[in-house]
DNA sequence: TCAAAATACTTGTCTAGACAAGTATTTTGA
DNA sequence: TCAAAATACTTGTCTAGACAAGTATTTTGA
């Protein structure tokens, strides 16, 4: 059977073509940071901290656009991991800071290095071009949808 | 701290731009399909049968580009939901057929219509154009990325 | 100024998904 | 023809994510 014409013909189906793409970026992540105990989630978190020292959980929730549930409970598994540690927010008592352990700072070029070599193998053969139009009409997309973030 | 000019460039990376569109998206899906008890991944699945009467696990698996573990659980909990039953597969042995119940076989038309009626608001305004261009570069993208699907 | 509302985070529960490992049936090929 | 390999599905375990509900602190506004 052609499955691939069902689904509302699923390959044309904008929904789905996003669905499948992410799929495989995400798996290529998953891939790329096999080896270092990280998932693509907070890998995000590790380039946030490398950039900026220290964050709280709604920041983190902000840039990965996940609720503060997710976030809560992956701030407890990096911690676990070694990655990071909390230190208190003395501009609110409610809130706690998020930094990065000796090891998560001394990881920073080893890890960047590798994830970009990684990603030159196949971004480099995405025409500029194409790069640029897809994140183009992603963004045009995102407009119709609205922003909306569960929480 | 204006965080979306970090993380590689948050705003311009690709994988990122991915990452929040399908996010998106697939929130819309739960969205509307709130009342239903199904989910978007169940959705497809419940698709597939309207258009095909029966299919295997295995196809499943190669329409949601999913691994047959989170098939065989997603039918249990399908099965529970009363949408689907199981029948036996005369051609093999190993496997089964998977099918809708009266009620899933009810809800088609239904469902259907509230889905297209619930997406137009948001693809009426996506320019045709739009629409096409995307999925042709995520296709192009996907020919880059190469189709890896674990197990 | 102080009660009510808002904000920041946590805990509980369920689904999806990645991946290792296991069972049962079918297919292959010497 | 029959042992070995392959295929189809399941079970276990851990992370991510949606959402309801709860606690603690801060902010608002009458």
């Amino acid at each position: 059977m052609d499955f691939g014409k069902t689904l509302f013909h699923l390959n044309s189906n904008l929904g789905y073509n996003l669905y499948r793409t992410y799929l495989l970026f995400h798996r290529e992540l998953i891939r790329a940071l096999k080896g270092y105990s990280v998932t693509p989630e907070q890998w995000q978190v590790l380039i946030m901290l490398w950039n900026h020292g220290s964050v709280t959980p709604t920041e983190i929730s902000r840039v990965t656009l996940q609720d503060l549930p997710s976030i809560s409970r992956m701030i407890v598994r990096m911690e676990r991991n070694g990655w990071i540690e909390k230190e208190g927010n003395e501009a609110d008592g409610r809130s706690f800071r998020v930094k990065l352990t000796q090891r998560g700072v001394e990881s920073k070029s080893e890890m960047m290095m590798s994830m970009e070599v990684h990603f030159a193998k196949f971004l480099k053969s995405v025409p500029a071009q194409t790069n640029y139009s897809i994140k183009q009409e992603l963004v045009k997309l995102r407009t119709m949808l609205g922003d909306y973030t569960p929480k």
